[in-house]
DNA sequence: GTTGAGCGTT
């Protein structure tokens, strides 16, 4: 949403760094100069392959500008990595959907943008506050109040290819009762939705993992674990049950 | 607090 054509986000382009680099790495790097705001690897939405490079967003403006007109020459795993300037501001997929970057020419038609990102990396609050409705009214809420988009049911071609794990877990004998949520889209549309839906030569690409993109969040505490030697994974996969 | 599919290498 950009609030502002005076967008002082001065995001540093940094390239130059392995594929197999993660974003806290580069965090690790750029920490000690600045507060970081944001890391952000890049990757290609339908293969999931890291691009090669990635924005370091400070908190504040100067602290980039600074780094960067340091001349500091930052390495990482032996190589020299490639500091810049962010050219343009974030790419929205829309913009991408619309042919405005090059992975414009993937795919073109319609799209609907989804109001949440399923891969968003949730940082403590993981569980979603179920005491939203005031007396349990929750029932009394139609499906009728949804949203109108719902019709047709094509929206979901623009869905990212989300892919289940390849081994389905068997069914727990004890099933804890789980929170369930309401009703998610993703269920709605795999019960409602048609069975030839998989046209399988449209999606051969392997899906992308959605482990959060290659996004770095601010999370002192969670970091110190990493030094062990042992990557440590910042992101922990909390879904429900996997799935 | 914003999105995450943001410039890729001779």
């Amino acid at each position: 949403m950009p609030r502002d054509r005076s967008d002082n986000s001065v995001s540093l382009y940094v390239s130059g760094f392995k594929d197999n680099i993660r974003p806290s790495d580069l965090a690790v790097l750029f920490e000690p100069h600045g507060k970081i705001a944001d890391v952000y690897i890049p990757k290609d939405y339908y293969t999931g392959n890291p691009r090669g490079f990635a924005y370091i967003q400070y908190h504040d403006d100067e602290d980039a500008r600074r780094v960067f007109e340091s001349g500091e020459k930052f390495t990482l795993d032996g190589r020299k990595l490639d500091l810049q300037y962010a050219q343009g501001r974030r790419k929205s997929p829309n913009q991408m959907r619309g042919g405005g970057g090059r992975g414009g020419d993937r795919e073109r038609g319609g799209g609907r943008r989804r109001s949440r990102s399923p891969d968003r990396y949730r940082p403590s609050s993981r569980r979603y506050s179920r005491s939203r409705s005031p007396s349990g009214d929750r029932r009394a809420r139609r499906r009728d109040s949804r949203s109108p988009v719902r019709r047709g049911g094509r929206s979901r071609s623009r869905s990212p290819p989300r892919r289940r794990s390849p081994s389905p877990r068997r069914r727990s004998p004890s099933p804890r009762r789980r929170p369930s949520r309401s009703r998610s889209p993703i269920g709605s549309r795999g019960r409602s939705g048609s069975r030839d839906v998989r046209r399988r030569g449209s999606i051969s690409r392997s899906p992308p993992r959605h482990d959060g993109g290659g996004r770095y969040s601010a999370t002192p505490e969670r970091e110190r674990n990493m030094s062990t030697g042992e990557q440590g994974e910042i992101m922990e996969q909390g879904e429900f049950g996997g799935q």
